[in-house]
DNA sequence: GCTAGGTCTTGAGAAAGGTTAAGAAATCAA
DNA sequence: TTGATTTCTTAACCTTTCTCAAGACCTAGC
């Protein structure tokens, strides 16, 4: 159960067989279904959630009820409302699966205990929240500077996997284009690649 | 020179005495002008600033020649090129000041040094950057989901001190959107909630 | 194999925002 | 204080993307 999860830490800092064991005691697993919830808008996020197995995604809704992806997670990827996470406000938005998931989750309490007991996983989250600031300040900067087609193709070459596994209209939102706009975009590359 | 930095730290995290000192030696003070560079494109950035007093800002600059701004520090505020400065790559950033600046650097090896020296400043840095996680994620969704004119209201109900103190075509570039729509938009704002 | 539900594509018209260009206003330095 | 420089505003026109609507495609369950 926690294969994934120690190959993903180890790849960013050293741990014991001890603090292993340790770590594993402040973990749950959980499994959920295609389309289940883990946390609907107006509730507290409780866990950080570590995919296993399986794909979730986030998203909010507007007030004309259209959803908006935030993020994916798949096998390696944690997940969670990190606002409503760490400072107890209901969250704004919804978490559910895309695929079947097998999670691993940890509470607020615990996360807090573990990095205390746990120094070197205090560690791991500063790399890895290091890392999202850096992927997030990508998707803002490409976000803020490109029109609908370079959005596109920026997400295309840096992040090929999420355009295979994630379906197309999601794709869209996830870029905040429409899947029109998306359509028409993959048709137009389409036709100037392949001259047949 | 360390007033605004110790007050900003011990927000977040209990330092001793003994910590503060140590903490002390490895920044460095620097000053720059106003327009002076911190930070060139192509070069690889060596220091995160801590900003003491005055207004930086990042940009880069796209193929047609146009800027567009990532952020913006004002006193208590980091500036650098995260991604840069943890993988030693070329920035593509510009980093320079829009009012005179007084700044604390720390270079890549004396901060990891720091933060195996002073675990408590480990701490610190993992907290900053979830707060980081956090409001990048916010200006995001806002830049995915809304119109020009609601990210402006978006951004003056989130950050009305950005507004005051960034001239308005950076706010502009900030948002994505260009000076023109910008100042029809505050003309239009101007005109709908005032009736004299 | 057939049908229901979802997903993707396509087209026409509308709206939002960008572009270009010119002038007004503010700022700064001599 | 006045000319020079930069910033902000305004207007006419143009491009991109969205909206709405219809039809094609695909897949799962019967």
């Amino acid at each position: 159960m926690f294969e994934v999860f120690f190959s993903q830490v180890k790849d960013k800092v050293l741990l014991s067989e001890a603090e292993q064991k340790l770590v594993k005691t402040f973990f749950s697993p959980k499994k959920i279904r295609k389309k289940q919830y883990l946390l609907q808008e107006g509730n507290i996020c409780r866990h950080l959630a570590f995919v296993e197995k399986g794909l979730l995604r986030s998203y909010n809704v507007d007030e004309k009820g259209v959803e908006h992806m935030i993020h994916f997670a798949w096998e390696g990827w944690w997940m969670a409302d990190m606002l409503s996470f760490l400072s107890d406000e209901p969250s704004t938005y919804h978490i559910d699966a895309i695929e079947e998931a097998e999670l691993l989750l940890i509470s607020q309490t615990d996360f807090e205990k573990m990095l205390l007991k746990v120094p070197v996983m205090e560690r791991y989250f500063r790399i890895l929240f290091q890392n999202n600031i850096i992927s997030k300040e990508r998707r803002l900067i490409s976000s803020i500077t490109n029109s609908a087609e370079e959005k596109f193709l920026h997400l295309s070459a840096t992040n090929p996997a999420l355009i295979k596994r994630i379906p197309q209209q999601l794709v869209a939102s996830y870029l905040g284009i429409t899947p029109e706009t998306l359509s028409r975009i993959k048709k137009k590359l389409a036709k100037g690649s392949s001259k047949t």
